[in-house]
DNA sequence: TTGTATGCGTTATCAC
DNA sequence: GTGATAACGCATACAA
């Protein structure tokens, strides 16, 4: 078939191991024969092959992305398309490859997982979700494969590399920021409480109600599960004999929605209704009005966790570190001050 | 290391052959031995190495996805992710992975593309894009491995297989959408020209003028290379003495910032503005008012686009198909019949 | 139905 | 500095 390792070493006259010596570029090799070889190789149209390599050396130089079930909600969001191209980026220039999960639901991605550390097609895994239950993180950590979590461990804290924003904080930080704007009825749509981000945003928020001396109004939280059932969420809300004059949403693509329907019911944003959401993703930007956003960076998210993941395939560190990544709130037009007549 | 095919063989006293046999589930094994065979590699915890497999099969059962230059472009497209998507779920249940380009420039891309097939590292590619003077597919073309582009070739359409709308006819017919709605001011607003659907697109919407016998005013018409341009084209066109009452968008996305630049101007869409965009996807769902966006089935492109790939894998046809996946305009709120009044 | 021998294309360990 | 030889873990043609 293709031109081998072998019919480079014949041509040139020399053994296979000089040749693959040349390729690693070894020292023990002199200028002269390097030059020879290389020449043969550029002649014959040499290329190596990757997977004789990997069964030699026992190393893929390939990182394995878990996304969330399912893929479908996960590329819909903002965020998991910004954390791949992050993951990318600096993979091409570790020159790692990268491969993804493909599953649809819990059990399929668990089954690709467990394909790719057995089979051992790649040499470390990030998992770009947290959730309750969820059986890949204690399968990874059993396993003994390098792998870094983006967002934050539901236990174990200490036995797993993980990259993460402060969610609680920067939850609390956005909220603090509706109550500093003069907001006494702040309302909260979140998540599905599985996902570990959900929980500790919904804690944030609640922390710096509590903070404040705000009663914690059941009526004005809510954590759907899907997207579908915002558009009832806000019309509830909104229902309200006293309706929120604030909103803390988890999500821009969420937020958008949220707009949407305050248009329809002539809720002006941001005169009659705050909101602030979270991702600061390009939907924040061109949505109108434009949205205030929590910056989680998420490009940061990505790329420290695929620098950590290398890091630690190069070589195990012996306690696992955490980074947090600081958030940032990109105002813009959808908070504004309380007005008097607005708090009615 | 880890267990072997061997270290079954030997415990379940049969020979390695045998105990591969019965991973393929080979008809010319006993049940019996199967059974045995099975409850060894149970006991010791078998699993396959993939790796070793690819390099006795020559197969990778992995296929590689090229994404355009920038991923950073690509993956905040609503477009990519969702044929990514597609991908996915077809391989997965076709048992394939996904080796994703991490190329920033085109150039890079490129050697990621040369990488996977010289490298061997796929059994096919998916190219997600048809670009002008890109050497992507020529260099594929020139290397026989199966490949398949979501997209319309460039040149040389009858050696390649290739999976696309009509964009054309899709473009044409949003254009008669609006003037059936009474416009006759239409404005455009495309992509970067180097890029085939782009071309193809501005030309359907210049064959609809044209059959309309309406006239191809340059004012009313940009192929923006970036979406910072877009902005200052809706202020120039909304401008103009006669401004257009009616815009075609080539992407959902760029159809929000423009929403929002209406928004601020004070354009009340559809009543002064009507605007049809492409692709449907969830931004066109949520925005406000609602986008009539043509419904490129972006997923069917991806599937098919998998499905043709791996029969190509399986069995090299002898001629090259193509597949046109039909389009349909998803009425919402954006676009509204022609008034007196905003006509003037 | 099962076993033997060989190959897949590299890298690594010794020699020399 | 360079070469022979043995892995790496599995698949397969050929025997039996």
């Amino acid at each position: 078939m293709a031109v081998t390792i072998k019919d480079v070493a014949k041509k040139a006259n020399v053994s296979p191991s000089t040749v693959s010596r040349v390729i690693s570029d070894s020292p023990r090799i002199s200028e002269q024969t390097k030059r020879k070889v290389r020449r043969v190789m550029e002649e014959m149209g040499y290329h190596l092959n990757y997977n004789a390599r990997v069964l030699a050396q026992q190393k893929t130089r390939t990182i394995g992305v878990v996304m969330k079930k399912s893929s479908s909600d996960s590329l819909h969001d903002p965020f998991f398309p910004e954390v791949l191209r992050a993951i990318s980026t600096y993979c091409n220039k570790e020159d790692y490859s990268i491969m993804l999960t493909t599953g649809e639901s819990e059990e399929e991605i668990f089954e690709d997982v467990v394909k790719m550390v057995r089979g051992r097609r790649v040499d470390g895994i990030i998992v770009t979700y947290s959730k309750r239950n969820d059986k890949v993180i204690p399968y990874l950590m059993e396993s003994k494969l390098p792998f870094v979590l983006v967002g934050s461990p539901v236990e174990a804290e200490e036995e797993v590399i993980y990259v993460d924003n402060d969610n609680l904080k920067a939850a609390e930080n956005a909220t603090d920021y509706l109550v500093n704007l003069g907001h006494e009825r702040i309302g909260y749509i979140g998540g599905d409480l599985d996902y570990d981000v959900s929980i500790t945003r919904f804690e944030g928020y609640q922390a710096s109600l509590t903070k404040n001396k705000f009663p914690l109004i059941e009526a004005y939280m809510e954590n759907p599960k899907t997207k579908a059932e915002v558009e009832q969420i806000v019309l509830s809300f909104m229902g309200l004999k006293k309706p929120p004059t604030a909103l803390v949403v988890t999500d821009d693509l969420v937020a958008l929605k949220v707009l949407q329907v305050c248009r329809r019911e002539k809720i002006s944003v941001p005169k009659e209704l705050s909101i602030i959401s979270f991702n600061n993703s390009i939907i924040a930007q061109v949505s109108s009005p434009t949205l205030t956003s929590v910056d989680t960076q998420v490009f940061q998210l990505g790329h420290e966790a695929a620098k950590c993941l290398i890091e630690e395939i190069n070589e195990a560190s012996a306690y696992k570190k955490s980074i947090i990544i600081p958030t940032v709130i990109e105002k813009r037009e959808s908070c504004k001050m309380l007005t008097e007549e607005a708090s009615n």
